[in-house]
DNA sequence: GCATTTATTAATGCATACGTAAATTCATGC
DNA sequence: GCATGAATTTACGTATGCATTAATAAATGC
């Protein structure tokens, strides 16, 4: 699963690219563990390649905050801690409700808001079926359709980054928390609210959805002690 | 004028992370010109070193915006157009709102706040002397500290990335602006917000300020049709 | 004279080599 | 046995070299 939008057009990635993808993906299904050392010249012997591209890869990483290059000790997966998930939560909640009131304020016909729907349905579907991890992806994409009709492509560049270190949190915490009954209705209302381009309640109605689950989220990082994710 | 904490520890800066200061002040000066290619090669013999920090640097300064890495047309700096700018100017107010409710939030007490008051002040003396220049740099401090006393890490690194960019847009624009009054009323009833703990003022207030700085601005480009800064 | 193909150039992406400085081990003195 | 200092190892930071491939120029055919 990759927050970039995955186009289809088959170009030729460098080195380096993969090198940063596959590292990435290494972090968030936690074979680089939080906290882990690791010599770039493992990084590189593992990639199969040298340890040109996994520097460059590491330093990309380093601006997105994933990891640290520590000179002579390796890279350092940066673990996230319950403080640090709660300034991400915050900061994603400022971002999305901006989008929420632009979606709202630009006057979107509906199949503008078709990526919206759509997620909810699967959100309902999975739901009903009690399965957890389509759900999770389902809103991860209800959250990033919002966020791109929002109309702002900083705000979207911002909003990748934060949300990839809430989906590593999210691939521990999934299946700790309770059936989102509630998430789903909040989903719905923020729908309509854009929808009938009610810029005030779109924005209320998302916020007080992101603050529920930030809650959810730290309750849980709490309850089962996990310090570094 | 850096946008990161200047620590007086004296720790020697790798080539790679001078090269970073270097192009990045390079392009603020405008010496490297929005719009404008320039191969790593001439970057590198500019700063007297190899290609290897010059690739390191522009790859840190592509994921912070600045630059593009274009294979075979070198480094291309990035123009801000005004819609850029828009988009800049909607993020930072999120952030910074952000801040400001915290801010309002926690009940500092009043030493806290005295690098508020300071920019303050400074930008009152800098307005009765028509100095431009030091009103904008006691402006860039006041809302820098604005964001710190939000006590959120990560919005302070988005915050600093995207100021970087209104920075560069300001020294164009800075003369062609009338004097800052209103805006050193809003930042006094910003601190007076902050320091009465009032959360809502403290947000409606500031979010007005940085809803007339984003228009003047816009404005501005639009005028002087500044189409890529 | 124009289009198409071939040859040349040049800049990158990447591997590699190496000096340097930190970290570790070992040796030595007390 | 412990501390101090010397020797060694090691990982990084950076320079360099090279193969690849895009871009440009040249050449050929029509």
């Amino acid at each position: 699963m990759s927050s970039k939008a995955d186009t289809p057009s088959t170009k030729p990635l460098s080195n380096s690219q993969r090198a940063f993808l596959a590292l990435r993906d290494m972090i968030f299904a936690g074979d680089l563990a939080p906290g882990s050392d690791h010599l770039e010249s493992e990084l590189a012997e593992q990639l199969g390649v040298s340890r040109t591209p996994v520097r460059e890869a590491a330093l990309m990483l380093e601006s997105q905050g994933l990891l640290e290059l520590r000179p002579r000790k390796g890279v350092r997966i940066l673990p996230v801690s319950p403080e640090d998930m709660a300034e991400i939560y915050d900061v994603l909640t400022e971002l999305e409700c901006l989008a929420a009131r632009n979606a709202a304020n630009k006057g979107y016909s509906e199949p503008d808001l078709d990526p919206l729907a759509k997620a909810i349905e699967d959100m309902e579907v999975a739901v009903a079926q009690n399965d957890l991890e389509n759900w999770a992806e389902a809103d991860d994409r209800f959250h990033r359709a919002l966020v791109l009709l929002g109309d702002n492509s900083r705000a979207a560049t911002v909003f990748d980054m934060m949300n990839d270190q809430v989906r590593r949190a999210r691939t521990v915490t999934l299946f700790m928390r309770p059936l989102p009954v509630q998430s789903n209705e909040d989903h719905r209302q923020v729908f309509e609210a854009i929808k009938a381009g009610d810029i005030g309640s779109a924005d209320a109605v998302h916020r007080a959805h992101r603050q529920n689950a930030k809650n959810m989220m730290l309750e849980l990082l709490k309850k089962h002690r996990l310090r570094g994710v």
